[in-house]
DNA sequence: TTGAAAGCGCTAACAC
DNA sequence: GTGTTAGCGCTTTCAA
């Protein structure tokens, strides 16, 4: 591990110029078959690796592109590793699935292109933030929503393509992809109320500051309309993390409320309402017999627990598809008008809700 | 979305040198306020952002560690979403698991580092391959086995830390970390013998390309050995892709073989396992009752389906987690010694052994 | 087909 | 505390 070889070392070994070595490097076919070979064997045996730095300041390109997404988790808690069991484990599994898928969406498609990834969780502000680790080595790069500050991003928009996933649309000539999160639970909502003929509902929300959480619950409200019910103006529940434990907590107090007890349980994800189904299994509650149970976000837990989950699925893996798409559509033409992109969400009708093979 | 500005840029509209501009980014500390405020002023207004490459080049490191892995789907398949219900995308969440996990690990263990992460499925050779995308812009990176071609990465080597992970140590210079196969098929088995008192397993292994896969054989060779059980010179079938399909597949054929019946099924890895358990399940045989079955790998999936399934976890996470500090240390010093780290597996008693609760 | 030379935007001594 | 000045290793005209 000396003194990194350069393209001036390999040109000496080589004979050649280093205009030659740039050359069978990038448009190999240029140069003769005799002298390629002379280069290749050089660079080969002094251990050369185009510097990508080097190279990105010449050509003013990266080839890469990246993915700026929230720190969901504390990075100390499971440093070294969980319990014996590691249970622990699980949940985390859970949370980070859909940053993870949507990163290998990222990844498969910037792959197609050419590009590689580059991945950072938000650190804090400060002039060395994410931003100059991120914004200073790509191409372009999306950033999920709530994950770095608005004044920002205004900045690094200005000189590099920006996609803003999932969220509403904070800055309006940025490219920006989001999900139909109200579509998707009017649909369910929809689904429970005129195929079950289910109308006490009760929604468990999340932070009000989410705006993924404000819009599912925006979507119940709208069924509600449509379907003749009453229309809350606010969630019968809101869970704070929106935790497995927060569900089952959050299910085990609308079964304590006064009154009937409700014949469906929304929840604002998948995780919530995972937790919930343990908690009536525990209280002896029947699912969906006694009531029905659904989430949001079609996350692989949900197909497996008993009775399985009844859902509206998020295309994750296709957020991140398509958001590579779009940089790459926008460095091949900055000039081109702001896209804004609504994908489709569909429901996912299982056992939770009443569907399906209930139970095996 | 103009020429880029750069440090002279801003340096011309606060008054002050280029060295100046590059301090207040470096060590914001080392500038008189009323200079900072005004160099940051000028930047903002100018959406200066520090290029990566010029700012690796001059002070030769690039703040990113970097992950190599294998191409396990084809990209062109899920491109465009999957089917209605998206069935297909659960074994693929399945399978990719184990990558995300260890991506998962070594992104927070790089952030905690002040590391970024460039992760690159693998693509076919050439001069301009994967290698060169990510060698040439890390500082270091890990490296799945059998992704690249060793003979790239001794030439790779020369020039930047590389660690090996999961799989033999191919190269013996280098930083490398496995994990115990042949212990924890070996423990898994003499659980199996000893505490349930079985005696007649059946092994299904992998593909006998895979270290891995033969590393547990070996497992269940030794404990074999020791409870003085026959000891088997090769698995009693070996399945192509380790699939839950192939898994489904093994199990029948084991189920149909002549003689008696197997008392116990150890799959290779989880998902074949859990194949198993579907075909047992249609073929009316009883687990655990009439016959054990286990996986390896521990993945979610496991631990939802019924019965549970008895599996040897892996840490993935820890083993990305792992890869960054080996990383980093010798970052820290490239004259230590390669180290090569075998991380321990757990055993997981569930449902599907006899173990646990068998049903619920 | 190959070579010479001028940057790309920044950091890091070293002066002041 | 701030400015000057060399490069860092490559790509890319422009000539030959």
């Amino acid at each position: 591990m000396s003194a990194a070889p350069t393209v001036y070392d390999v040109a000496d070994k080589a004979g050649v110029s280093i205009a030659t070595v740039s050359r069978v490097y990038r448009s190999p076919q240029s140069v003769r078959e005799p002298t390629r070979d002379r280069v290749l064997e050089a660079a080969r045996s002094l251990g050369y690796v185009p510097s990508g730095n080097a190279r990105g300041l010449a050509s003013r390109t990266t080839g890469v592109l990246g993915l700026c997404f929230p720190d969901y988790a504390d990075p100390d808690v499971d440093a070294e590793g969980a319990g014996p069991d590691g249970d622990g484990d699980d949940d985390g599994a859970v949370v980070m699935l859909y940053s993870d898928q949507i990163i290998r969406g990222m990844e498969r498609a910037a792959r197609r292109h050419g590009y590689a990834l580059l991945i950072a969780a938000s650190l804090e502000g400060g002039p060395e933030s994410l931003v100059a680790q991120v914004a200073g080595r790509v191409d372009g790069f999306a950033v999920l929503s709530q994950t770095v500050p608005t004044s920002d991003l205004e900045v690094i928009a200005q000189r590099l393509p920006i996609v803003m996933l999932a969220g509403p649309r904070e800055i309006d000539h940025l490219d920006h992809i989001e999900v139909a999160n109200a579509d998707g639970v009017r649909e369910l909502t929809r689904h429970l109320v005129e195929d079950h003929g289910l109308r006490r509902l009760a929604f468990v929300g999340g932070q009000e500051s989410s705006p993924d959480a404000r819009a599912r619950f925006r979507g119940f409200q709208e069924a509600c309309r449509e379907t003749g019910l009453p229309v809350p103006s606010a969630p019968d529940l809101r869970a704070e993390p929106m935790t497995q434990a927060e569900g089952s907590r959050a299910a085990e107090a609308l079964l304590d409320r006064e009154g009937p007890a409700p014949e469906a349980m929304l929840f604002a994800n998948d995780q919530m309402a995972v937790g919930a189904l343990h908690a009536l299994e525990r209280r002896g509650v029947r699912v969906p017999e006694d009531i029905a149970v659904t989430g949001f976000d079609g996350i692989p837990l949900g197909r497996v627990v008993r009775p399985s989950l009844t859902t509206v699925r998020q295309p994750m893996r296709r957020l991140g598809e398509e958001a590579v798409e779009l940089l790459v559509r926008r460095l091949g033409d900055r000039t081109l008008e702001p896209a804004s992109l609504m994908l489709p969400v569909t429901v996912v009708r299982r056992g939770s809700c009443g569907c399906g093979p209930a139970g095996a």
